[in-house]
DNA sequence: AGCGAATGAGTGAACGCTCACTAATTCGCT
DNA sequence: AGCGAATTAGTGAGCGTTCACTCATTCGCT
């Protein structure tokens, strides 16, 4: 075949213990044309974001983009993808450690997700300015977060550890309860670590949960 | 001045019975720009929106947009500002109306944003996926409807309605709880109207806000 | 006839992407 | 180990297209 290949983005194996984020930290061409690419989009939005500007940023010639995605859209993507996959891998992670501990279990993917807002700020802002346009549902196979989240919450209304209700607006609700305060950081509303509030937050994703 | 006269976007009085939502329905061009534009927006952002798109939807020529926006940016930012400063208005009212009661002013703010939510969906879906573009602090003087409720949060702390802590916090929790699950509608997870939950979700809130 | 509103072809700038080419690396064979 | 062939990565000028916006003209109402 006569198409150039393309190798997806180097995503950072979750035992590379130097690592910020999910995006790989190394000094290759294709890492850095992601990190300028997604500082970039985190900034401005993908649409006002030129391919020169993520060539010049990355230092590559923006012929360079096109060796290893197909557009800048699939690009968007992968950036997108990547974080959203591994926000799946740490929420399942998170669950599963919990057992069969609700309240634990609440607690842990809260932690999750302020831990990742901290971890890589931009790639996690990322995400949430790009959800409307990547996160849409109907893409079986896909990753999604949230249906662990709603999976786990009818497993805990079943088992009487919280009360009945629509498990969607549940989870949506829980997830409101962390999300929003990232985005108001982002707004520059606050500035400390959502990672310290942790605890507070648990404790309202919780009680929104056992209210709804 | 030899400048074409901008008279802004036409906003639908709170009086005008007969109205879906902020943008007026009358039938002038200007109010057809709006609502086409608004609507293409709201489906695909607006730099992935040509003005040639938004007149051929509004059944006016092209050239007519810029006799009643300088550009348009500011075609979008005047719809933004239009449900941003209606909120305001609604969130204010809801506020004052509770009096001392803060189990009450939470609800009567959960139940605006769940009616405006559903009153004028497209509006309300605008507002949440632009408002990382123009909902960043900074601009005194521009109605702010957090600002309204971190106030009346510090209102509840002073006074013994509500657990101390962050208001800024406890005011993104508690607006997380809310325009989560309308995100979560937006992106396809489920169907009904937010009205229908706005008991539950007013529970919910107010819960985190005293959890947190 | 007069005049503001509306028009839509036209404009220059800027966009995403291509491609012929070079440089560097890997491969296969002796 | 030595060496030419093959493959891949990187380049940047340039392509065709599309965009937001303009303006000379037309329309429609009084």
């Amino acid at each position: 075949m006569s198409q150039t290949r393309h190798t997806g983005p180097a995503l950072a194996a979750p035992s590379d213990a130097d690592n910020r984020g999910v995006i790989a930290a190394d000094g290759t061409p294709m890492a850095r044309i992601e990190r300028a690419a997604l500082v970039l989009f985190a900034a401005s939005g993908i649409d006002a974001v030129t391919t020169r500007a993520i060539a010049t940023r990355a230092g590559v010639a923006e012929g360079s983009i096109y060796r290893h995605f197909p557009s800048k859209e699939a690009l968007a993507r992968a950036l997108f993808d990547a974080i959203h996959g591994r926000l799946y891998e740490l929420v399942e992670d998170a669950i599963t450690g919990a057992g069969n501990d609700f309240e634990a279990a609440v607690a842990q993917v809260v932690a999750v997700y302020c831990e990742a807002a901290d971890r890589d700020r931009t790639l996690f802002e990322y995400h949430l300015t790009h959800m409307f346009r990547f996160g849409r549902i109907g893409s079986p196979g896909r990753p999604d977060p949230t249906a662990l989240i709603v999976k786990r919450i009818n497993q805990a209304m079943t088992e009487g550890d919280c009360p009945r209700g629509d498990a969607e607006l549940k989870a949506a609700a829980a997830l409101g309860v962390v999300l929003q305060p990232a985005a108001h950081r982002m707004a520059g509303r606050f500035s400390f670590g959502l990672s310290q509030q942790t605890d507070s937050l648990a404790r309202a994703s919780l009680a929104a949960l056992r209210a709804a």
